[in-house]
Order: C-alpha cells, then sequence, then structure tokens
DNA sequence: CGAATGATCCGA
DNA sequence: CGGATCATTCGA
C-alpha cells in the first residue's frame, strides 16, 4: 500500500558513496483499471515489469528530460505501482529537500535512469530501508498531480506528510 | 505560459 | 515510419 512507503528511506549505494532520503510523498497508479496508469495499456515493453513481482524498481522517462521512479506494489494478478514524488535528504544529497520535492528531481537527484529499471528493491544497491509508521494525524491525501479531473478526481492517491519541505511544491 | 527533449505507443 | 503524447520543471 502506497501510504506504507511514507517514512521509509530510499537508499542508492554507487561507487561515489550512498545517498539516502526519507520518502515524504508519493503516488498511487492501479494499473488497467486506472487510465492513467503506464501498465493502463498492458503490458508494453516498457510498463512490463509492473506487471511482475512487487518490489522492483519502474523508471520511466518524462518529457525526454526527467527520470520518475515507481515501486512496483500491487497485489497479486493486479498491475500497479506507486510513484516517488519527494523526499527529505538523509545521506549524500545534500541538505535542501526542495532539490527532492517533485518526482523528476528526486530521481535525477539519486542518478537514476530508465536502465534502472527492474532493479530489486531488497537486494541491489538499490533499495529501501524499512522505518517506524508514520503517525494517521501526518498523513494527508489529495488528488494526483497533473492527471486529467475526469480521472483522478475521486481517487485521492497521492499521500504526503503534513509539513514536510520535501513534497512538492505546486 | 511555453519551451525543452526523447522514449514510447499507436495508427497507417 | 511519423506524429502525438507525456505520472515535469524552470524561467520569462
Amino acid at each position: 500500500m502506497a501510504r506504507d512507503l511514507l517514512g521509509k528511506v530510499l537508499v542508492y549505494d554507487d561507487p561515489h558513496g550512498r545517498r539516502a532520503a526519507r520518502l515524504v510523498e508519493v503516488e498511487a497508479y492501479h494499473g488497467p483499471r486506472d487510465p492513467a496508469s503506464h501498465a493502463h495499456r498492458g503490458p508494453t515493453p516498457r510498463a512490463a515489469v509492473m506487471f511482475g513481482a512487487p518490489g522492483h524498481a519502474y523508471v520511466y522517462l518524462s518529457h525526454g528530460v526527467w527520470p520518475c521512479m515507481n515501486v512496483v506494489a500491487h497485489l497479486p494478478g493486479v498491475p500497479g505501482a506507486v510513484l516517488l514524488r519527494g523526499a527529505e535528504p538523509v545521506v549524500g544529497l545534500g541538505g535542501d529537500p526542495r532539490r527532492l520535492a517533485g518526482p523528476g528531481l528526486l530521481a535525477r537527484a539519486f542518478g537514476l535512469r530508465t536502465a534502472d529499471t527492474g532493479a530489486d528493491l531488497v537486494r541491489s544497491p538499490l533499495h529501501l530501508r524499512d522505518a517506524p509508521a508514520v503517525a494517521a494525524r501526518d498523513v494527508a491525501r489529495g488528488p494526483r498531480i497533473g492527471i486529467a479531473p475526469s480521472v483522478t478526481s475521486e481517487r485521492a492517491w497521492r499521500l504526503w506528510i503534513r509539513g514536510s519541505p520535501g513534497v512538492s511544491r505546486r
């Protein structure tokens, strides 16, 4: 579930060192029943990873410039993923949370490429570290960003940690 | 508000 | 194979 990702720490170890950030904003995409999901049109080469095992990365390129990272997460047989939209720096990412406020900024700060698609987020250099659950009163939710209102109006699938400076600004 | 910038998908 | 689309960002 998307809200379980809030508060978890995304870690990327590469030859340059470790980068880590605490996730403070995510959006859920629900697969074939969700027209906004890249999995909506079936297992195309790009979206195929979302039809596989949960806990893997799906990184796509937005507008030719911005890598955006998702965590494949779904119930058996129902493709879906969670877009990472905002985070707070923990290690190796500087001190300004606004540099991680937005899916493109976040994935770029980690140096992610579309080739990172498929990474096992439990065992690979790119992984998620568990963290205590965020209290319900600290979690806010609203409509997803950049999606036609007709699609998303009744689906408040964007979740964020109230008051965090790592939440994307609008 | 519009440009940047390229992978992806669909229709022909 | 060509054109439209895009889960975005930044600067004028």
